[in-house]
DNA sequence: GGTTGTGAATACCTTCACAGCT
DNA sequence: AGCTGTGAAGGTATTCACAACC
């Protein structure tokens, strides 16, 4: 995902993104009489983990203009997007980059302390278990799971330390014992679905999945799903087409000027 | 990314995020006169890796309503997107699957051979060294890079059978060589922006990198991130806001209904 | 003077609904 | 009868431009 001329960067949602389109708020509850809380629409949704990571460049304070650049946005953009959180802006100054960091992370619910799953330990499972940008950004890996004998019962390391490895069919049991929230399916394709299931009967809500196929879920499951393929052809595509890069709502704000080719 | 009330589809952009705006196609030449082939836009592009995927699930024919629902996206969508690749439906039957795989493959760029360099052999690097879409969707895995003195030189097992790993140093050299056309990023954060200017700097447009940071690259290279962190703290958005799954465009169509929670 | 927050304008995308083809 | 392709409508998101404020 880049953007035209060289310019205001558009998207996130890039990854593979272009787009989505569904706002996220007052649809759920016809009860609700007055105005909801406000509602982010999920275009600002997706863009505020970037802010996020864009603020740690800055020192005390940030204007709209530098914060948009690094985040890869419009200026416009990230101000609308910000005030959607609230007015925590200063006026001829611009954002105190420590009260806007909390402010999008409480937004995150950065402070739910989510507890991860991860099911399926090949070279993928292995790696994402390695990975050490979970605690850093307020997860917690917390149980691991595979179907080979080979390696349930054993335990494997983490970033957070060594982690015994469960057989996914006792996933139930200690996905309630250790209070997960999120799950990961870092299994085959032709796992995914049954794991799916699986994690839907146990309760949670939030599937990370880096398989191919469409998951089948109820509607107050939120799946997010990660296909380097699908990336690879989305990165074909523009290859194919050389036109003005254009950035595919991925979720992934992007691209900036600099160079001139 | 799942919908609302378990029915209707939306983004896809989603990866991250919802929606990436910028459309693309008329910009760039200002000296073609009439209209130019016509332009897919940004929305639409991303979409199409879904219904190439979804498309293998069907035999002979599929009508819209079905092969949308498989992909995740509404009828109407579908109809609309596939109608700006051509004309390649046939009403009062829907359509062929295999015209329209050749179709949505063409608009990819699937018969441009891309072949694929990689960067950084961690876990990260050697998991996707290892995954087996490559080949399978056109893509080609033709050289391995590392600062390692432990690996460089060593043959590292991939997909398509055992790679030998060069110093990034030499990426000049081997990318030319190797014909290669697509740079993989999977190396420490701090060091991506170093590698992408080598990229940038051998011609390469097309750039997947799994690292947090913002990339500073010319316009008319395209960048995609896949940020595992980024993509947990979207979950963890709506798991803090139990709204109704709204899809953060992301370049991600997803859900459909079935049990019902 | 500088910068935010936001009304208004614009562009884009999705969805409806149906004419037109098979 | 069935289904595609598309005009038109509706909704959402981005961008401009400026008033309000520090």
């Amino acid at each position: 995902m880049s953007t035209h001329a060289g310019q205001a960067p558009a998207d996130p949602a890039g990854r593979t993104d272009p787009v989505s389109p569904v706002s996220m708020s007052l649809a759920a509850d016809p009860s609700s009489p007055a105005q909801p809380p406000a509602a982010v629409p999920a275009a600002t949704a997706a863009r505020l983990p970037h802010y996020l990571r864009a603020l740690s460049d800055f020192g005390a304070t940030v204007n709209s203009q530098d914060l948009a650049t690094a985040a890869g946005v419009d200026a416009a953009t990230l101000r609308r997007d910000l005030s959607r959180l609230g007015s925590y802006g200063i006026r001829g100054v611009g954002y105190d980059t420590a009260v806007l960091s909390a402010e999008i992370s409480r937004a995150l619910g950065a402070e739910l302390d989510h507890r991860v799953a991860l099911f399926g330990l090949g070279n993928l499972g292995r790696a994402l278990a390695g990975y050490a940008g979970f605690a850093g950004r307020g997860f917690a890996l917390v149980a691991l799971f595979d179907v080979d004998p080979t390696v349930i019962g054993a335990a494997l390391p983490t970033a957070a330390g060594p982690l015994q490895v469960h057989h996914t069919r006792d996933a139930a049991t200690v996905i309630a014992a250790e209070r997960v929230t999120i799950g990961m399916i870092a299994a085959p394709d032709g796992d995914a679905q049954s794991i799916a299931d699986l994690l839907i009967s146990a309760g949670i809500k939030s599937v990370l999945s880096f398989t191919s196929g469409r998951l089948d879920v109820p509607a107050d499951v939120h799946v997010r799903q990660i296909d380097v393929g699908l990336e690879m052809q989305m990165l074909a595509f523009h290859q194919a087409h050389l036109l003005t890069p254009a950035d595919p709502a991925e979720p992934t704000p992007q691209q900036q000027q600099r160079r001139s080719g």
